[in-house]
DNA sequence: GCTAGGGGATTGTGGAACAATCCGACAAGA
DNA sequence: TCTTGTCGGATTGTTCCACAATCCCCTAGC
């Protein structure tokens, strides 16, 4: 019976007014993360409260928010900055990613047959877009893919945690010019590693996990070092 | 010649004043994790700005910085409340407790050997105030030490995300009556899995650890469902 | 007993003002 | 020429005030 409202608390969030600062927080880190706001960029709160036509109390409000996800960086009496991310973050951010992730690994054999389904169902999105060249698309959902992997856990702060590693490797990946090279050949790996965890392979699934990402760690990084 | 730069530029944080919305943040936290304020206190803006003589804007500030921690909840027009955490949360924050400090343990051959003394270090502290009956201490390093354990991958972003959950932590633990029987059984385990890393014994340890927050979780929420 | 509506209290947001601080420019001295 | 001291503009940090929006509780009316 209670089914009814079940389904309609699930969509609960959605009828929840945002508040100016989350509406402002929302364009900001949009910006940002589309690399329409290069990393380093001073964001100066009278031209963007008058940009945005928002109080500099609301935007600073929306700083915060963006502070604590670590797109930009707060220094006192100096003002806010797009992050910059350097190498060490980035290959922080794999080590992180990396026990995430082999967290939803191990869980896949007492987890919901629905999030291994979500990781098939990103790696089908991936794999589309590849076929008409829509690179950016392939960015986005690549990061969802791995976003599913660490779902298989279940854990809402797993989730949210991964959620904000994501946000932040767009900003290692603006700072890479050519994002195209870059996801090509790791296609072919989330294929393997998907058809590892559909055929239980957990302990397989792991090691191929565990290489992939330190690949892909060495490649980032050395594209950031070599680049830059 | 740059090795006194260096020296020094380690210190640099050191030197960076905090502003008004960060120590009120502090201040605040403080007595929330001490358990002074009890979760579901509202935080009225006007009767906390006029008890820290601060503005509501530094307030709110604040307040943002704290939400961002879990450790308050805001809802729109309704204010601020010490966040209440649910028995699912708890379980929560210990599936990615396992998954963060697994990542400590594999670390385990390539990391430096100061991390390893450093989970010896929390693991004394611990038996030194069992010794003297401080249980209050006891509890917290109990957390110092789990944040040790993880802290052997060498993170940054993890060191963090430890700190955070053991923060939400505390906000478990001031719901449970009583904290002094919660930790003496686990603490015999704490030096058993500290025992198992010092002997190199990786495999072993993560056994042991998945066990250990097992059972801690099984007992912390039986604990909050059965009390309340 | 239940619904509708009103009033008070609190938050959301904007705006202004002043202090504190930073940064660059310029000048003085070695 | 290089370093150091000082000044002034620009920006942020913080406070205060005002008003709209919203919520919550209480009461009146059915």
């Amino acid at each position: 019976m209670t089914g009814i409202f079940d389904a309609l608390a699930a969509d609960r969030g959605r009828l929840e007014r945002a508040s100016a600062a989350q509406r402002v927080a929302e364009v900001l880190r949009e910006h940002i993360t589309e690399g329409r706001l290069a990393p380093g960029t001073r964001l100066s709160e009278e031209a963007l409260g008058e940009a945005l036509t928002v109080s500099r109390n609301t935007l600073r409000e929306a700083f915060r928010l963006l502070a604590d996800q670590r797109l930009v960086v707060h220094e006192l009496n100096r003002g806010v900055f797009v992050r910059i991310l350097d190498p060490s973050d980035v290959a922080d951010i794999y080590t992180l990613r990396l026990a995430l992730e082999t967290a939803g690994v191990r869980a896949l054999h007492s987890a919901a047959p629905e999030r291994l389904a979500a990781v098939r169902a990103a790696l089908d999105r991936a794999e589309a877009a590849e076929a008409i060249g829509d690179w950016v698309t392939v960015g986005t959902a690549d990061l969802h893919f791995h976003q599913a992997v660490a779902g298989i856990a279940g854990s809402p702060r797993i989730d949210e945690c991964m959620a904000r590693l994501m946000a932040e490797l767009r900003l290692a990946f603006a700072a890479v010019p050519s994002a195209r090279g870059l996801h090509a050949p790791f296609l072919r790996r989330n294929e393997t590693l998907t058809g590892l965890l559909e055929s239980g392979a957990i302990d397989d699934a792991e090691v191929e996990l565990t290489g992939y990402l330190n690949d892909a760690r060495a490649v980032i990084v050395r594209a950031m070092t070599g680049g830059a």
